[in-house]
DNA sequence: CTAATAGTGTCTATAAGACAGTATACT
DNA sequence: AGTATACTGTCTTATAGACACTATTAG
């Protein structure tokens, strides 16, 4: 059978961001409104066309994205999964890449002059294309990762307390992690180190402050073992 | 900044399968002689357009391929990573949905007419594009993916015994696994039935015969924990 | 001193691994 | 009976969680 031409007309090639911080209500998800059809005015995941001429690859486009329509740059940015098939634009056959990112809570005020509204992901609106499936996904992702690995890290700030960041795991794993359990993997995965000053915790004994150790601070650690929960 | 044209002719939507099953050496990964530029004659993934006439997205994209290029229909197909970028392909700006897949021994013989040639992974021919990037990312996924999941019956056929199964695990793992662990892990997933029948080891006490419930045939059973190895 | 939170020492519970024992076939 | 492999009982070891204790601040 032979194969169509090699430059095939009809298949969109996208990037979408499920871009995710932390409030005091839980995860929030970035949304924008889109500015054209289809779908226009709507709520819906930061995306857009993947610019041959620009982007290095997928990953740059969602770091232009990140750029371009939330003004802000994330360090922890990865690859969710791609989405596809025929119905999901209504354009035609679409390919949809998806990264995920995690910013702390700071960095939105960063990009306070983009439209980015945050939703709490517990009360989502109808999201257009399949960006509810797609958000879903990326949750369980985060859920998952953080069980085993630093990744909510990424969700403090550059500076943060042991009691801030187990905090932290708990509004993203929905459940209550053990202290002593959370002390000790922090020291295990070996990437955090002590600041010498010290925070107060409103007016009783203040907990050390700590930061994440330059080698580390783009990547994530891996733990064998499992923090709570079930996978 | 305005949108190219929504039909962007200037990016390739590809699809390529890491396909590998168990022999007695080891994994082998399906390579197959290019038949067409770039790389003709070379050994690649199979893999090749997406057809957006045919293709109901690109997982059925892949098993397409599968179809088409190995003469075989594989029950676990699941999404790696994709991968993208202006050099990877000379043809251009490309994007390649990489799907992996799993099949017993014995499916390579029923796609014998098929010029699919099987590589010990351990001894990879040079792979144009970057598949071989692709091969070992597929084979970390593969071995993280064992050590706290039922992935690697699907690398048996559809009876076995359970020191079948273990030698398996431990061909996909490169280490030894616990005889116990083991069991008891096999019997916590609860997937496996026995089979009333039985197998003679050589010339020793037989072992009973297991089977796969009708009900996890497709997919993998997880495991909070995980059996040897660190991630 | 009291209250409240930060941090630690230590016991318990759970699950994986080691090891040796029993079971069952064939020769 | 001998032997090799299948399977199991049980002890040991490692790690997560529970719980209580100490530490340090403000008031």
């Amino acid at each position: 059978m032979p194969h169509p031409p090699v430059h095939s007309p009809t298949i969109l090639c996208t990037v979408d961001v499920v871009l995710l911080t932390l409030a005091v209500d839980g995860l929030q998800v970035a949304l924008l409104a889109r500015d054209r059809a289809p779908h226009a005015g709507a709520l819906a995941l930061p995306g857009g066309f993947v610019h041959p001429g620009e982007d290095a690859g997928t990953h740059g486009a969602a770091a232009r994205m990140l750029r371009e329509k939330a003004g802000l740059h994330s360090p922890y940015l990865e690859q969710l999964a791609t989405f596809s098939g025929p119905d999901r634009d209504p354009r035609g056959w679409s390919v949809s890449v998806v990264y995920y990112a995690l910013v702390p809570p700071m960095a939105q005020d960063v990009g306070a002059t983009s439209a980015v509204e945050w939703h709490s992901v517990d009360r989502l609106p109808p999201l257009p294309f399949d960006h509810t499936e797609i958000v879903h996904q990326a949750l369980a992702r985060v859920r998952s990762k953080s069980q085993y690995s630093s990744l909510p890290v990424h969700l403090c700030g550059e500076r943060f307390t042991l009691p801030q960041l187990k905090a932290v795991y708990e509004a993203v794993l929905g459940e209550r992690v053990n202290q002593v359990s959370f002390r000790r993997r922090m020291d295990e995965l070996g990437m955090l180190e002590p600041v010498v000053g010290e925070l107060v915790g409103g007016a009783h004994r203040p907990a050390q402050v700590w930061r994440v150790k330059a080698a580390h601070r783009t990547g994530v650690s891996l733990s064998a073992r499992v923090l709570g929960g079930e996978r």
